[in-house]
Parts: C-alpha cells; sequence; structure tokens
DNA sequence: TGTGGATTTGCAACAGAGTTGCATTTACTA
DNA sequence: TAGTAAATGCAACTCTGTTGCAAATCCACA
C-alpha cells in the first residue's frame, strides 16, 4: 500500500519544476537536463561537475561526457551561470531570477566550498585605463565559511 | 671592438635586480629563477606559465617542470603574485611593492589578456552571511582592452 | 499514433595544464 | 674546497575538460 509520493519527496517536485522550466523556453526536453537541473535548483552552493555526478548517481546514470554537455547548455541557454575558483575548476549554479543576475561569491579558503552571494551586486570606483571598457564585475570574497572557522 | 652592454640592455639590468632581490632576501640564487624573475619585472600583464616559457627560449632553456616549480617558489616568497581566470589558467605577474598588495584585475573577454590594475583595491559594503569571515577580495573587471574595443 | 530527421547520448580517444618520483646536478655553508 | 641540502631534468602521471562519430532519442508534423 503506497501513498503517492510526489508531496513527500522534494526532489520529484524541483525534476517537475526543472521540467517545465525548459519547456516554458521551448527546448528539448532529456533525462540529462532535468536531472541535473533539478539537482543544481536543490542546492544553495555553487558544485562542480564531479559533485553532481556522485549527487546523480543511482538515480540516473550518465556519461561524463554527457554531464559535461548538458552543463554547458543549461550555462548558454541561461538556467544556470558557472564560475571558476582558485582550484581552477568550473562550478554550476541555478540562476534564481528568470535570467542571470549579477552577484558576488564567497570562496572558502579551507573547504574550497563557493556560495552566491545573491542580490549582492559589484561595483567600482575607480577609472580603467585609457581605452578600456568594463562589461561585467566579477567580486569574489574569500575567508573561511561557517563551519570552518 | 665591443663596448659594455649592460646599460644598453635593460633585460640584463632586470637581471641584476632579480637576484639583488632574491639575495636580499637571503633565498638561493639560480639561473631559473633569476631569468624568470627578470622577465616578469619586464612585463606590466599578468602572463601564463606558456608565455614565460616561449619568451625565455634561447636566452635561457629551462623544463617546463623547473619553470612550475620556480613560479610555484616565487608565489610562495611572495616575488610574484598570481591569479585564475575564465580560461583555468595560472597567470603570474611580479609584486610591484616589496610584499604583495591586495589590487583589482582586468580581464580582456576578447584577447584574453590580464591587467593588474595597481593601487585599486576592493571593498564591499555588504555584510557576509552569519558565521563567515573574509580574509581578502578579489575584484575582475572584465571587457574590452584598448587593443579590442 | 506513427515516422523522418535534427538533437542528444555514449564511448573512445584526445588535449592542455599542472604534479609527482627519482636520480643527477648545483649552490651555498663551513 | 668538500659536504650537504636544495634545485633541476626527465618520464610518467593526474585531473579537468573536448572532440569525432555512430547509435539512440525527442518531437513536430502527418
Ligand atoms: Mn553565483
Ligand atoms: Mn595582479
Ligand atoms: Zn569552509
Ligand atoms: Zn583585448
Amino acid at each position: 500500500m503506497q501513498l503517492c509520493c510526489k508531496s513527500t519527496n522534494p526532489l520529484v517536485n524541483l525534476q517537475k519544476k526543472a521540467e517545465e522550466m525548459i519547456r516554458y523556453r521551448g527546448e528539448r526536453i532529456t533525462p540529462g537536463r532535468i536531472h541535473t537541473l533539478a539537482m543544481l535548483l536543490s542546492e544553495r552552493r555553487a558544485v562542480t561537475h564531479h559533485e553532481i555526478e556522485e549527487r546523480l548517481k543511482g538515480e540516473h546514470r550518465f556519461d561524463r561526457v554527457t554531464l559535461y554537455r548538458v552543463l554547458e547548455w543549461l550555462n548558454e541557454k541561461g538556467f544556470v551561470h558557472r564560475l571558476v575558483n582558485a582550484d581552477r575548476v568550473w562550478r554550476f549554479r541555478a540562476n534564481i531570477h528568470e535570467y542571470s543576475q549579477p552577484h558576488a561569491h564567497f570562496e572558502c579558503l579551507r573547504c574550497t566550498k563557493v556560495v552566491c552571494l545573491d542580490d549582492f551586486e559589484a561595483a567600482h570606483d575607480f577609472e580603467l585605463p585609457a581605452g578600456y571598457r568594463s562589461r561585467e564585475i566579477e567580486l569574489t570574497v574569500k575567508g573561511l565559511c561557517a563551519e570552518c572557522t
């Protein structure tokens, strides 16, 4: 005797949400895209390819390359954004607004965790050298996170 | 009949300077360290391992690995600093003050060139999440450099 | 509901940046 | 000048991400 799992399993709801987000933009639905985006929607941190792969094991097995391509696609389409930090590894996070919004990041020097500081936008008050044009500004605060202090 | 080249070749002067800088701190002098640091002292941009290797060809041939180790050492000792940008490659630049000074960077979106914006220090006016401690702040302005505009 | 054809996937091989182990050479100390 | 710790060269390796291509899948349209 089994109850409907829809309302008890938040992951399933996120899969529904991911599917709707992709369908709403008129893009093709595939298991890889849904599971990856759902996973990213469930996570506050910016996570690596490797972490996503680990998290998705069992639930649905993908090829590494497919995951790389899905992440590239999600980024291009604006469902997620990505950033590189001191360990030279891409990290991905679902965009919280419909389209990517500029915001600062926090990077823990000990555990390498990366957190998006949503709603904190960077600015600078100095003049660039002559002829230089600013397109975007990236601000990363490095330090120790709450668990590593 | 040959004149003394010391005053006509600025590279030689920089080698002297590099040697003095290292000796002044009581560290070991090696050809790799001197030529690498001299090259970096001659350059305003932050340059990659690959660029340094190219520039040093002929003058003095090093093993790739030695250059990696020299750069790591120069960074640890505070003679240079390094940063990673969107192409996930380390870039190095000699420190203009005796010890590393925080400053912002400019990254060209077209030619990938990286420029240190010396004397422009970053700051942020927002509160970090509870328990988070800030150690350093990294500000990167991305856009088009004077040659790429 | 079935089907054609563009998209996506899996697999294998590849690429670039950086690292490690170890024997040999070098720089400095005494 | 000899002894020793540190730096170097070389080969093999790791890690992250890419590319080519044939097979599978999605979906617009009949
Ligand atoms: Mn972010
Ligand atoms: Mn710099
Ligand atoms: Zn931490
Ligand atoms: Zn440029």
